[in-house]
DNA sequence: TCAACAGTTCCGAATTTCTGAACTATGGAA
DNA sequence: TTCCATAGTTCAGAAATTCGGAACTGTTGA
């Protein structure tokens, strides 16, 4: 298993944060991670309501969240936690994650839309 | 030659939007758009200066930001005015397309958005 | 040592993107 | 009108990307 790599602050592209965000899996996934507040693991991520993500698919999304900078991993014993980097990131790209979220409409303690 | 489909506002999509500014190049042109004011023409956006978009490649470009509903094109004699819809885009997505230009205005290098 | 579990990696199939070439639409000149 | 130049679109095959099942890795507990 290779280490798990996280982008520098000062390394995060906007474009990346972007298209990791512009599916709709990944957002939702992103979505209910800043609003859970605590790591979520892959697992209790995996069920949209609608659909259950292949786990493979899973793996994935996680990958292109943490490599586009937006989540935080870490092997905790036999599973992972996944926080947001909110908090720096709003400090790098002012208001564009809480723009994204209020977008979607799910921003955490707003009226959800699914 | 299809007539230009563009979206209703209310029927503009959040991950249409990402998923259009995921690419640099269209990120790049939309920016120009933004900051040139005036509606600029395909060709005139061509020149990212590193390298030149091929036609279709282009043409392709401004298709994909037009039906997420991101700039209005118009035909203008034999050429074609684009120009953003980012007054209306604010009013359905508040504050979302300006933290987009100012995250992509910090890259070092880049042309400040505004 | 072994089994169970969480997640990753691999790899082939399906989908999407890219771009050169051909085409269409418009305007101007003869 | 006819012809040409220009701006951009469409088409189609190649290249790149994404998806997801199956096999694998690393960790814990028995």
């Amino acid at each position: 298993m290779r280490p798990l790599f996280h982008p520098a602050l000062e390394d995060i592209k906007p474009e990346a944060i972007l298209y990791a965000l512009s599916d709709p899996e990944r957002l939702a996934i992103f979505a209910k991670l800043a609003g859970a507040g605590g790591g979520g693991t892959c697992s209790a991520l995996a069920d949209l309501g609608d659909r259950v993500i292949p786990k493979s698919s899973l793996s994935n999304h996680f990958k292109v969240l943490r490599e586009s900078g937006l989540i935080r991993s870490e092997r905790q014993g036999v599973e992972m936690r996944n926080q947001t980097r909110c908090t720096e990131l709003d400090e790098r790209f002012p208001g564009l994650i809480r723009a994204i979220l209020t977008a979607y409409g799910q921003l955490p303690g707003q009226p959800k839309a699914d």
